[in-house]
DNA sequence: CTGTTAGCGCATTCAG
DNA sequence: CTGAATGCGCTAACAG
């Protein structure tokens, strides 16, 4: 079967014997075109099988109506929803998505960087990947002007407009809940404290001993990648100490459940002889048991309110200063995971 | 800050004193220009803070070096292995992708097809949507001979390559393995049965029934969407059936261990009362308590033998005749959920 | 090995 | 309300 050639403004104006520039103007419903022209373009375009050239367009507009969207990575619940609410908003606005993940690579995040930047797209929403702690490799963006915005993971350094939630506080007050269940002393099993989140998470943990009473031990913190396997390994490292922790609390739901599970394995009783909470009400929470007392934050929410602060930057009276970073907020999930005191009332 | 105004190759031409074309082809190691020549114009670009224009490219060469890939949703683990897969092997081959979902949606499905078509894709990759029956909306792409290749969810009238599983052969399988654990009425849980993965995962069931000496029985079939809900929903059928099963063979692991999870709440013992198994081998899989029998098969392996078979098409020396069709490896993952004889021997 | 030339398809200024 | 003319930046003949 033989490709169809490609049908432009030309072929249509030559077809409807008016001029090409005619042509383009009807076709983006321009106020000086006639309704009746407009009309005759517009089908014609349809009856030719016409598709309008964005490559052209973008050449000669100097824009691309694209969005470039790095992540650490595509397949958490928590990303994907993020992601989906970007694309509702940015493709209501008109633009459409690029979509890259670093794999929590800093290399190739830069690369992706670089793919976004020759894809000139217009602007870049960004969540850093697990070990990013400079960002030369957006700088280029910053300065040709090109709107970027961080989420999440953010770079705590930069003028960009950021999306986060508090995760201090977050942290303050599940570690403070694990207190109030009766927990003594409690481990945290994080990941690394450069980036914003896991530092602030850590902190929030130590400021909640602290006000809680309880004196902050270093050998209850445990660093590593969050991963399942990291799980595992904690879990592990927590049979193993001399005095036996009666909590934990694992900056991710990932890990505390793989942690919790292996726990089990071994004869833990969870809650009683060791509670645990994670982080991001991950749809795994609700499954592992016991369920896992967590902290909830939208993901969604965060992906729109990311798209709709670029659009602002777009479409950004400049000068006007804009609401450089948003808080969004968070929610302590409490379920059978930490509930010690709980259980012992109702039983 | 003031933007900075773009570089061109006639600006390094200039600053070299050399043409354009020169630089244009220096700056893609075409081999006839000496390596000196080259390393002045990297050199240069990089001074200069030269970007490429692929847009300006793209017009050029009629080409866009992008690939379209449209999938029913990201938030699987089978469907971001899959898209990680090809993400590797297009990036290697110098492809950039663009990614949407039809969450499900034909219309939806039908909208990210346009987009694709007016971003001048070389190429799509599509695992079609749960109600999608026919593909008008991506016959411009085979008209215009834009290759096509579907994965996993496929159209199955068309000449275009498809990879996919062998489901009705899995469905056998784990349908056959939970009799020989003594199962003599198995429910099926599954999708809408006009699609290739469910009609042929029913259709393995069926066939392993009646091999194995049990009747079919209609009562046995519950077709719903497969979400978490939709296996609580199927919990109560079940519990409400006159003959209860004493075995369940979900057409996915998510609804599979939303349905365990409900049975269990309402005191049914699993895998004794019932035993479950499920499809994907999703992490959910190894979370849940008890474990979930499950069917393993290579989203990674998928999404890279979908963009090899892809960039075949694309360079294929037309004529030739290539692959159509590639069925995949599948395995069969037993653990607790099913292990009715073995709970009796071990104990 | 390098240069000249022309044009990909569209949007926009300026002139009617 | 419409048309003529120009150029966005790059690539690929073709010609040295």
């Amino acid at each position: 079967m033989q490709p169809e050639k490609e049908v432009t403004i030309y072929d249509i104006a030559k077809a409807l014997n008016i001029s090409p520039a005619t042509v383009s103007r009807g076709l983006k419903d321009h106020s000086a075109i006639s309704k009746n022209t407009r009309k005759r373009i517009f089908e014609a375009a349809q009856a030719m099988g016409y598709r309008f050239n964005s490559f052209a367009s973008n050449l000669r507009r100097q824009k691309t109506n694209t969005i470039g969207v790095i992540v650490p990575r595509l397949n958490s619940a928590f990303m994907s929803d993020a992601i989906a609410g970007m694309e509702k908003v940015l493709n209501e606005a008109g633009y459409n998505l690029i979509i890259s993940q670093s794999l929590e690579d800093t290399g190739k995040e830069e690369k992706n960087a670089v793919t976004m930047f020759n894809s000139r797209v217009d602007g870049l929403i960004v969540s850093l990947s697990y070990n990013t702690r400079a960002i030369p490799h957006f700088e280029q963006f910053i300065r040709r002007g090109i709107p970027l915005i961080f989420f999440d993971r953010i770079y705590e350094d930069s003028e960009c407009p950021s999306i986060v939630i508090n995760n201090y506080e977050a942290a303050y007050g599940i570690t403070t809940h694990l207190i109030g269940e009766g927990c003594k002393r409690i481990v945290h099993i994080t990941g690394n404290e450069s980036g914003n989140v896991y530092r602030q998470r850590f902190e929030g943990y130590r400021d909640a001993l602290k006000d809680g009473g309880i004196e902050w031990d270093k050998q209850c913190l445990i660093v590593n990648t969050l991963t399942s396997g990291d799980g595992e390994h904690a879990a592990e490292a927590i049979l193993k100490m001399k005095r036996r922790p009666d909590g934990i609390f694992v900056a991710n739901d990932n890990c505390a459940v793989s942690c919790m599970l292996s726990l089990k394995r071994q004869g833990i009783k969870v809650p009683d002889d060791i509670a645990i909470a994670g982080f991001n009400n991950d749809p795994i929470s609700r499954v592992a048991e016991p369920n896992l007392t967590t902290i909830d934050y939208k993901g969604y929410e965060m992906g729109e309110v990311a798209a709709k602060t670029l659009i602002d930057r777009l479409n950004g009276t400049s000068g006007v200063p804009i609401t450089n970073s948003l808080i969004l907020k968070h929610e302590i999930i409490v379920r059978d995971s930490s509930l010690k005191n709980s259980r012992t009332k109702h039983r």
